[in-house]
Formats: C-alpha cells, sequence, structure tokens
DNA sequence: ATAATTTTTGACCATTTGGAAAAATATTAA
DNA sequence: TTAATATTTTTCCAAATGGTCAAAAATTAT
C-alpha cells in the first residue's frame, strides 16, 4: 500500500488522477454544495468507483478543503492586482474586466464559493474575516484616497467593491438565469461581450468626474 | 384521520401550524439548498416532530414547491411595479430600493432562489423562461425606449436588470461575506442606509444624462 | 363525562450515504 | 519471470435519511 492521501501526490500519474478527481468533484459540488454532493455522484462523474476516490482522498471533506482552497486563491487574484499608482478608471475598469473573465472562464468555482456562503462560510469564515478583509481594507483605502483626490467620484469604496464583485459574479452564479432571459438567440461569447462593455458603461459613467 | 394535505388549509390552527413549518422549512432550505437539508432538521428548527411534519406536509418536495411558489411572487412583484409613464431615473431609483429592500427584509426567500439557480432551477426553469422571461422583454422594452428618447443613457437594458439584481441580492446572498468585509463595526440597519445610498449613486450617475 | 375526531409521536422500514477491508488486478523492480 | 508494490474494485457496514404506521395524547362534539 501507499500512502492514502497527503497534499504533495508522488507521481505525475497520481497528480494526474487527483486532478481528474477535484474536476468531477468541483462539478457535483458547484451544483450541489456539500451536504447536497454525494460520493457517488462524484465518483460517477470521474468515471471510477467510489473507493477509487477514497484511495486518493481520505474524505469527502479533503475534496472539498482542497476546491475551495484553489478557488480562494484564483479568487483574491484580480483584486491583489488593482495598482494604487495606476489611472483610477484604468484600473477600476481592468479589474471588473478581470472579474468577468474570471466568471466567464471559470464559472464552477465561482458557484463553489457561492454555495460556501450561502451555507455561512462555515470553511473559510476565518480567510473571508482575516486575509480578505485584510486585502480589501487595503483597497478600500486606495479606491477612498483617489476619491480624495477628485480622481473618482465619491462613493463608499467597500460597497463600489461589492458591487463589481456582484455584477460579474452573477453572469457565473445566476448563469441558468441570465440564459432563461436572453433566451437562445444569445451565445455565450456574445453575452460576455455585451456584459463587459454594459458594465464597463455603468461603473466608469458612474465613477468619472467630469 | 383527516386529509394529510391540500393546497387550502381547513381551519385557522391548521394554516397557522402549516405557517410554523414553512419557515422552519426556509431557514433550512436557504442555507442547504433542497438535497442539502433533512426533514430533521427542519422538524427540530420547527420544534416538533418528523412524522408530524409529514402530517402536515405530504413529502419534503411539497414544502419546497410551496416556499419556491411563494418566494416566486414576492420576487417578481418589484419588477412589475416600474411604470413606463414615470420618470426614467426616478423609476430605476425606485426599483433598485424596493429591491433592495426585499434583500433586506427577505434574505432567507432570496438565499433560496439562489440555491435554486445553483442547482440549475429544477423546480423554476419553467417559469423563468416563460413568466419571468415575458415580464423582462417588456420591461426591457421600457427602458430600450427611454434610452431611445433620450432620457437614459443608453446600454443593454437586460444587463442594466441583470446589474440591479446581482447588486441588490448581493446583500442578503452573500450577507456572511459583507458582514466579515465590514467588521463588527457596521450594524445591519447603517449597513442598508449606505449600499442604498452608493447603489442609487453608481445606477443614477450611470444613466443620467446631463 | 363520553365518544368521535384531530394532532402528535415513538417505533419502525427501505434506501442512501460516507467510508472500511480485503481481495483482485495492474504495474514496476529484480 | 517473479516478487514487490501500486491501483482498482467488489463486498460490506453503520449511520443517516425520507417516509410509514399504529398507538398515544389532545381536542372537540354530544
Amino acid at each position: 500500500m501507499k500512502k492514502t492521501n497527503s497534499k504533495t501526490p508522488t507521481t505525475r500519474i497520481q497528480r494526474q488522477k487527483r486532478l481528474v478527481i477535484l474536476e468531477a468533484a468541483l462539478e457535483v459540488f458547484s451544483k450541489h454544495g456539500f451536504r447536497g454532493s454525494t460520493l457517488d455522484q462524484i465518483a460517477s462523474e470521474a468515471g471510477i468507483s467510489k473507493p477509487n476516490i477514497l484511495y486518493y482522498y481520505a474524505s469527502k471533506q479533503e475534496m472539498h478543503k482542497e476546491l475551495i482552497e484553489r478557488m480562494m486563491d484564483k479568487w483574491l487574484a484580480p483584486l491583489e492586482e488593482m495598482n494604487a499608482k495606476g489611472d483610477p478608471i484604468a484600473e477600476i475598469s481592468a479589474y471588473i474586466k478581470r472579474k468577468l473573465e474570471m466568471a466567464r472562464d471559470y464559472p464552477r468555482q465561482s458557484r463553489l464559493f457561492n454555495n460556501e456562503i450561502l451555507q455561512g462560510a462555515p470553511h473559510i469564515i476565518d480567510l473571508l474575516e482575516g486575509e480578505l478583509k485584510i486585502l480589501v481594507d487595503e483597497k478600500a483605502k486606495v479606491i477612498a484616497n483617489w476619491m480624495k483626490k477628485g480622481r473618482l467620484t465619491k462613493t463608499d469604496p467597500y460597497h463600489l467593491i461589492f458591487s463589481i464583485w456582484a455584477t460579474t459574479q452573477h453572469y457565473a452564479d445566476f448563469d441558468v438565469q441570465v440564459c432563461a432571459v436572453l433566451g437562445e438567440k444569445s451565445a455565450i461569447n456574445h453575452r460576455f461581450k455585451v456584459a463587459q462593455k454594459h458594465l464597463d458603461l455603468l461603473f466608469v459613467r458612474a465613477l468619472e468626474v467630469e
């Protein structure tokens, strides 16, 4: 026998297998949340047997934990990139673009996050109150500074950030609804192009100082 | 014995009991989604035994169905009120206010909806593609008309509506995150007052034609 | 009070669930 | 090839779950 779990899989084959499983787990967890997902579903999605999954991951929890961790890293990155030295409007515009691209390219991660929050963020509450809060505090200060200097219209920086999160993630989390309302006519690429243009207009026009 | 279910409970006591159960079910379903919720949880939340719940509701499904139906009615109302004859900016501003008040006053219903959408809207997809789409088509046309007349800045009316949905519901669905980031300092009343002001500024400034 | 009826619950059941054990099947090393 | 090792699956289990049923308790009607 070999180690049944562990943070760093030895061989590349093992790492790949773990990825296949994670992929399946993401598919299931993002739809049904932790409690609503079953190992059988994940196994079926991954095309292998249930005990085989437990050979690579010690438990359902462990899979979920790894998914959440990977997702949080991705999730925080776009905001970190926001640069205090840059042009305020351009920086915010670029941030929105990055966030929207994330919603387009990683919708399941977004839904996984959404699910976690809906359940009261049991696994990441510390992260939210710690790392995330610190990051947002910092960027809110940057934005507040831009506003003070008259380079941005004044509004609450925190709620501005919330608005950006909300509008961009909406296209991942509420995809079914967006598609239902827009009807078949809207291909994903076109949809996101229009969304991008709309959000840019919305935030830029609101924040621009004439 | 008596009827175990039925759309219209006979006595007032029965109607009240069903309400108590629905209330508990809402609490649980909104957090864990349909699959992740158990009758035991709901029973415990309601303070009665599991079989007693099934005396009033024939099944878990039936409870969920009634909750979803009640919620959808509430959910559609604010948009219906948007009036083509009114002043565009005032109408949109009022719509945002109504939606935000719903997020404040009925956060669990919002989360129930969020959960349903995350799971692919299995129970309401018809409603979304039917009733909701028709309503949004109609209101999008109204907004498009305002824009054509130069009374609102031009942008995609559908995505504008999505942005309003996203930003307002965010305060219900992502409450945990909002609170974590804002810290303890922010009481709910104050939080929503600031949110209201921010969203009003965001949308009004973006849409106003100078 | 007593009977009839409604409400509530404890005991139970079949199925599903997360997970363990061990046998069976690859794969690699010698 | 053969032994050692790594992987996969079949079988199983105890707990949890949605739901049933009949008996108990409470309520209402007479």
